[in-house]
DNA sequence: GTCGCAAGTCAACGACTGATGACTTATTAG
DNA sequence: CTAATAAGTCATCAGTCGTTGACTTGCGAC
């Protein structure tokens, strides 16, 4: 799951992020219901009780997954309106360029949706992270409601590619000219 | 949870059927982690040690109720080609219209997605039930692509409408109509 | 060099889960 | 009326989970 796990010379600061970064890996695989504390910790090699005592709880070590995996949406968002489609589906679907950090609170936010505690907080984050923003840089009437189609789309893929095994249906770049029309259809007009 | 638990006279098929019934309730609104055997059989007024007796696991019971809720994602998609979009958007947000079961299939694959065991059967299901059958009554080329997105868009607004409190973003009629024109632009062309 | 405090470990608790096998009860056939 | 069989119950197991408090270990200041 890491590196030959080195010796790990005391620092608190240190294991606290070799925490988080395992713990966002994680999650990001498998959603916040199917990790466990003692998994995590087992990634970093330390004590899963660590884990209370730095974060609080489960639920306080996600939220701040959450939050130091936020901010950057709008770098991928922001740019020339015009190829705002095809760029978000790129970032989405394309292999090579799918990057862990961009669009990564989407798989985030799906994967740990079911449940009940974890759901509050995706909910709070979506809408102050993207929806919010991504709203404000549309602009014009019916702004919110752009934004929130947008969100299902991004959503939906999510699922799918996350409960598929293949990440697109066939040839992945005409399904991302596809998507990326369909995105930009929805920026564009109605 | 239901009816004041009126008293049972021993019949296997009637309590296999109302733990069935109930089961489903429970998967769609909590998905599969997060329902237990123990709150199911409470429903019903049962013992929790009846479900592995009669569908063999938690897991064989989500089966079976993954198979009696899908016969009917077609009966809302088949009709005519030109209204599409706005039925399938009806179907999935109009508080009125929407029925448990018509397109519940989607709201239990995407509440399910999660857990490990439940997502094979969801993928297998969504294949069969949706994505082929639906392939098919599109005819012509890109047709798997067209089912594809589709999926995404709609698993996609089960998420949105999941995570967040509300329906649609404000006016649920206005988010029917752009729904619908979207899936119907999906459809008809690319 | 040694003392103090922080960093990390350890064992264990209580709650919960799905599942099992032995038990009891009701229904129905003879 | 009674016996046989199906239907349902019960206590309990083994496993996992997050969390806790007491313990040990190592680093840095004096």
């Amino acid at each position: 799951m890491s590196q030959p796990l080195p010796i790990r010379t005391r620092n608190a600061a240190a294991t606290r992020a070799a925490i988080l970064e395992a713990a966002r890996n994680r999650f990001l695989r498998d959603g916040y219901d199917h990790v466990g504390l003692r998994a995590i910790a087992g990634d970093v090699g330390v004590d899963p009780a660590l884990i209370p005592r730095y974060f609080g709880s489960k639920e306080g070590l996600f939220a701040e997954v959450l939050a130091t995996t936020s901010k950057d949406p709008m770098e991928v968002i922001a740019g020339p309106r015009e190829t705002f489609g095809i760029r978000v589906a790129r970032a989405l679907l394309d292999p090579g360029r799918r990057s862990p950090e961009r669009m990564a609170f989407i798989q985030l936010a799906t994967r740990s949706s079911a449940s009940p505690t974890a759901s509050a907080l995706v909910r709070r984050h979506i809408e102050r992270r993207f929806l919010k923003p991504f709203t404000e840089w549309l602009g014009g009437r019916r702004a919110a409601e752009k934004a929130w189609l947008t969100a299902c789309l991004l959503t939906g893929v999510a699922v799918m590619t996350s409960i598929e095994r293949r990440a697109a249906p066939e040839d992945t770049e005409a399904a991302i000219r596809t998507l990326g029309a369909l995105l930009q259809s929805v920026v564009d007009d109605a």
